[in-house]
DNA sequence: AAGTGGTCTAGACCACCGA
DNA sequence: CGGTGGTCTAGACCACTTG
């Protein structure tokens, strides 16, 4: 129908699919739906509410994409068991970062070749040792201080010209985003004591620890297969001078 | 239309809306459309593809709620320009996270009780110093081992019950997340080194960092208000035994 | 005025599940 | 078999932007 309707707890102007989602939401806040609790099928929202069916359709789909609710073909919609808490972890171009800080980048190439990957490395990228991959470190500045090492694998494929790269003056992140899409990520954090030469290029004070990002991409296959491995990062921070951080609203 | 038609990459038995959707996403990834360029609207959609503008309008608006899209209404879809990579870091319950290892846990209450806030927890809560808060310390193992001290200061409001409850039996993340509607948080991760205390409960090597990750947690003002800080958790471990890792799909 | 996205409807067909 | 979600259509009205 059209209007003379009000559902939940969404101001009267929103569009009806939003009060039908608000109208969900508040039965669950109040308790009246647990978790696990079946929840009004689209016919019978259509007749609660005096929706369309579309219009129920699209409500419920879209709670269950925010993870509220679970659907099952043939059987209902139910409220979804409360999830863990996730958070967004927002890991941007370390060269992007520091010049939002209002910093200075640089970076030095300590070392960019081709070489076979050992075994860990292989099993990284799913694929048999002595491969022949790029490699690639580098070290981050942030006004003249060094803030990163940046350890990198990369599949030819991904970036044939790789070696060719001035890194000085582009990151390996921002040419590998630039030339494929990622199609997934993986990452990695955990705290842990430097060897002699990270702590010596990251001018860390004794017994200081380091952050550790390790970080695995994924690219399409070139005819969009599953996707492959595409590059494998190890991020090394001084603990004393970086933190990981992020804000987000729950899902 | 019906059928004999398929759009972009992907399979023919796939719904017609991802079909739409694939058909513009491959567009992009062949550099045929470029971030800040226009895609055809829905009107051209329906007769490019032969189909009806419900189905293009569910296609374009998806790949926007997945970041890939930018809507204006009066002007018309554009590409998104290349986004920042995100992670998701999914922090369980502690409990949870060592039940589906395989793992039993169990938790130690070190301290709890009410306290005044002092200068640093007040900034916060966006409180003034002094205010009185809950202040629990719990000490959780895995099959014994100690694994993770929670420090946590939590809003009397967010949790009134909160001093007589059981932790060894609930953790208080599972009792917060129980009572109210988290609406936003913030997590930060850094590394370093322990103090003799904590490096005593944790059962700590010597020399050996902790990884701490201090978590912020909104919740609704009891009348919808903007928001107010209901706890704040250091959550500390040993550097040798965790590291924080996540999957995910870039948005 | 023409084009855009934003929404909504009433109906339809289908695959699936459970009794 | 009836109920469920999953999809699709052909129209419609609206607010908005642009020329």
């Amino acid at each position: 129908m059209a209007d003379g309707e009000q559902a939940g707890g969404t101001a009267d102007g929103a569009p009806l699919y939003q009060r039908v989602k608000a109208h969900v939401l508040a039965r669950i806040a109040a308790g009246d739906l647990k978790p696990g609790a079946r929840v009004p099928s689209e016919h019978e929202l259509v007749a609660e509410l005096g929706v369309s069916r579309m219009t129920a359709n699209r409500a419920l789909r879209e709670l269950m994409a925010e993870g509220r609710l679970t659907r099952t073909a043939g059987v209902g919609t139910f409220v979804a068991p409360a999830r863990p808490v996730g958070t967004v972890l927002e890991i941007k171009n370390i060269a992007e970062e520091i010049a939002e800080r209002g910093g200075r980048h640089s970076a030095d190439v300590l070392h960019l070749a081709e070489e076979p990957a050992d075994a860990g490395i292989a099993a990284g990228f799913d694929l048999s040792a002595g491969t022949a991959l790029f490699h690639s470190i580098l070290l981050h500045r942030e006004d003249g201080r060094p803030l990163q090492i940046e350890d990198r694998w990369v599949l030819p494929a991904a970036a044939p010209d790789y070696l060719t790269l001035d890194f000085t003056r582009i990151t390996p992140s921002r040419h590998l985003l630039d030339t494929a899409p990622v199609v997934e990520v993986e990452h990695v954090v955990e705290a842990g004591l430097p060897d002699a030469r990270t702590a010596d290029l990251l001018e860390m004070a004794a017994g200081e620890p380091i952050l550790r990002l390790s970080r695995r991409t994924w690219i399409d296959g070139p005819a969009g297969r599953g996707g492959r491995v595409a590059s494998l990062a190890d991020f090394i921070y001084p603990g004393s001078r970086y933190r990981l951080g992020g804000r987000f609203r729950p899902v």
